[in-house]
DNA sequence: CTGAACCCTGTAGTCACTACAGGGTCAAGC
DNA sequence: GCTTGACCCTGTAGTGACTACAGGGTTCAG
């Protein structure tokens, strides 16, 4: 009955590379399957079913330490779920600082971005990267719009 | 007049790591200092200006490679401003890219945590992950770590 | 029986740093 | 003059989460 998958099929079944299906053994995040006589990999439903948490997991953008808890959770169910709580709780805190994050840097960008670098104006990006004022300040390249 | 910088002067004034400077240099970030008697580095105003454009390049999400092409188009006031540009609108829509994808995980992750655990029903995120169908499918790019 | 497609191990590369280890140098205080 | 402690140097290795080979072995269809 169980469907038996060699690490090829597992990859397209699930989306991960096989690569990174044996790094998943490697670090100990996967079990290692049992062998075929020459060494192939072969995968158990089950593993098959551990990888797509994981993938779902790295998905949320969960980190592999995170995963390993998380794994450890749903191997006991009668375990208290204020950790894995706790963990989303953590996580949804730390995405939404990196949301603010981003939203500041697309905020600046989006000024600088904005210059119709056509006129005269001589690129806002550099000017604001470097404090000195490339145009305000005068001397320097008075032309330097030719573009 | 013109101030000169130990790394660790240098690195206050900037914010910007002793170990993480000499590693711009080591990549061509930052010109290699001339040297005291005893190998010290010496830094001119010039550079001190110099990491700063860096690092505020980084702070708004500029790769190490991005920041080396402003840095060139800094040099070379009278050259195009077009590839600033580019640069800065490719950067943004990158920028707006994550933040979609982290929105996505925020409200996935914040219909998960909702859930009152202190009941005996295994939480939520366990079962999302564990389930076939979980979540908003298709979500967002496994290298949500970014940094 | 040949060739492609698959599998194996192990190592090294990615990005942008950061953290040592194991030394040398400098300035101040005693 | 000597010690103390803060600073500086080089070089290597570690981080996270993979990815990309190199250099081989296996399997199966035609």
């Amino acid at each position: 009955m169980s469907a038996r998958y060699t690490i090829g099929a597992l990859s397209k079944e699930s989306g991960v590379n096989p690569e990174t299906i044996r790094y998943y053994e490697r670090i100990g995040l996967l079990p290692a399957p049992p062998r075929s006589d020459s060494g192939y990999r072969h995968y158990s439903a089950a593993t098959a079913q551990r990888l797509r948490f994981v993938r779902r997991g790295r998905e949320l953008g969960f980190g592999i330490e995170e995963i390993r808890t998380l794994l450890q959770l749903a191997d006991h169910p009668e375990a208290a779920c204020s950790t894995a709580d706790e963990l989303a709780r953590q996580h949804l805190a730390e995405v939404e600082a990196k949301i603010a994050d981003l939203e500041a840097m697309r905020e600046v960008l989006g000024r600088l971005v904005g210059c119709d670098s056509q006129s005269a104006e001589h690129c806002r990006l550099i000017e604001a990267l470097d404090q000195r004022n490339c145009c305000g300040h005068g001397a320097a390249a008075p032309d330097a719009g030719g573009q």
